[in-house]
DNA sequence: CGGACAATTGAAGCCGGTCAAAACTGGTGG
DNA sequence: CCACCAGTTTTGACCGGCTTCAATTGTCCG
């Protein structure tokens, strides 16, 4: 149950947005991509640039943030292997209204408009699986911004954690706890609040036993404990 | 230019959802519908909810809220004449994740989900135009949070005042000022913030001759003075 | 080894939430 | 038509969660 409302959390990854394709149609997109390597921390695209393509996250981990008016940035999503970034502005034909920066060497694919749009104009398919995830992903945004503007910083950081131990869970062993990687900075532009604050929050859930942590990485060692401080009574998927 | 970035909180209207129709498909959508009248703060459909259908607002206002676990509610969107709702949930085959309950007695006409989504498989036009609709909201939506994350109650409940300014506007004189009416409540749970609170920084804005206000009704009288409270600086939109 | 940057800790102060109560409004029934 | 009641708006007082500023410690790399 909680188990569903966090993988909510994840868009549909990119094979569930392909599979409708004809091997053509598939070949003609991932084909005709160029893979780039990015170094951690390098602008993939920047608010107010004019979109071109959309890009394919083969490796590593990128965040999707918009840059606040008091010159911080605010986090609203962490895209990983075999996702895809930069597509709503050009379905909805804009400017990127956010900016996207690795957080770790990433592999990325760009794949042109032109072969984006070609193969969407000819494939209901994919049509209709974009639609059905651009519908999902409203229920995401609600739900942040229900969370923002109702939570305490403390509820907020608890829920983050679990979302990130899920989003940083290795393939290969997904039933351990995370090694969640991500700079206080980063986290603390995510949670919505201030590096000192996260901090001393961290702290106290450390203390608790809630969580462990070394400099660069968190671990989430009582799982339920976290789930109690966030607080999610009423998130029931169900009751969505 | 700020006439742009304010214009962008508006759903595309159904009239340009629907333009690619052909007529069958039009009256397909609109002609199965039953107009049903809802007078004020009744609820259209409910978070959990099973999607059975869209809704057109003929006439009126509805507001879009999720209850929050204190038991309030945060109310993200408010739908008025010509815009559709609950299609979200439909196109992403889920539960209403949100609450929809009208502010003003309302004329409302209920699409039968078969209709819609029958009409949508045969219409490439729609499809389109809906994929285009959603990548922009989520421009919309990426603003909201950044703004409840970073922004100050003050700034918020200007920004909102100046939404809510556009979105009262009387087709008849669109020149002046509306008349925005609005519960305190209401606009509390739109701005993320506590009646009281809302109440003093309305004082506030009375006082320094940003707004007049009665009990039921606010107007804006010196619009430059709330843009400038709202601090909208770096939302141009060209930098979106 | 030094220098830059990230993480941590301390202290002060304010914004905004909460509780409580008064003033006001509109609607209803006598 | 007026008095009363319920709901909304307004004002007051208090306090606590967070932000901010400042300074210290820790860490990674060239």
């Amino acid at each position: 149950m909680l188990k569903n409302f966090l993988s909510g959390n994840f868009r549909l990854k990119t094979d569930q947005l392909f599979e409708g394709l004809t091997a053509e149609e598939h070949e003609s997109l991932m084909g005709s991509g160029v893979t780039h390597l990015y170094s951690k921390g390098e602008i993939i695209f920047r608010e107010g640039g004019i979109p071109t393509g959309i890009f394919y996250v083969l490796s590593g981990r990128v965040k999707k943030y918009k840059a606040t008016a008091k010159g911080g940035e605010q986090i609203f999503y962490l895209c990983s292997e075999g996702e895809l970034l930069g597509y709503h502005a050009l379905l909805g034909e804009e400017f990127y209204p956010d900016s996207a920066a690795t957080i770790e060497n990433s592999q990325i694919t760009f794949i042109p408009k032109d072969n984006f749009l070609k193969v969407l104009r000819n494939s209901t398919e994919l049509s209709n699986t974009l639609l059905k995830a651009l519908g999902h992903e409203f229920s995401l945004f609600i739900n942040s911004i229900t969370n923002l503007a109702t939570k305490s910083v403390r509820e907020r950081l608890a829920f983050n954690l679990l979302i990130l131990d899920e989003k940083f869970k290795s393939s290969v062993q997904p039933g351990i706890p995370s090694d969640i990687n991500l700079s206080r900075t980063d986290l603390a532009n995510m949670v919505g609040t201030a590096k000192e604050t996260l901090v001393r929050l961290l702290q106290e859930f450390k203390r608790a036993g809630l969580i462990e942590k070394t400099d660069k990485m968190i671990r989430i060692i009582d799982r339920k404990g976290v789930i109690k401080e966030a607080n999610l009574m009423g998130l029931n998927p169900r009751k969505m």
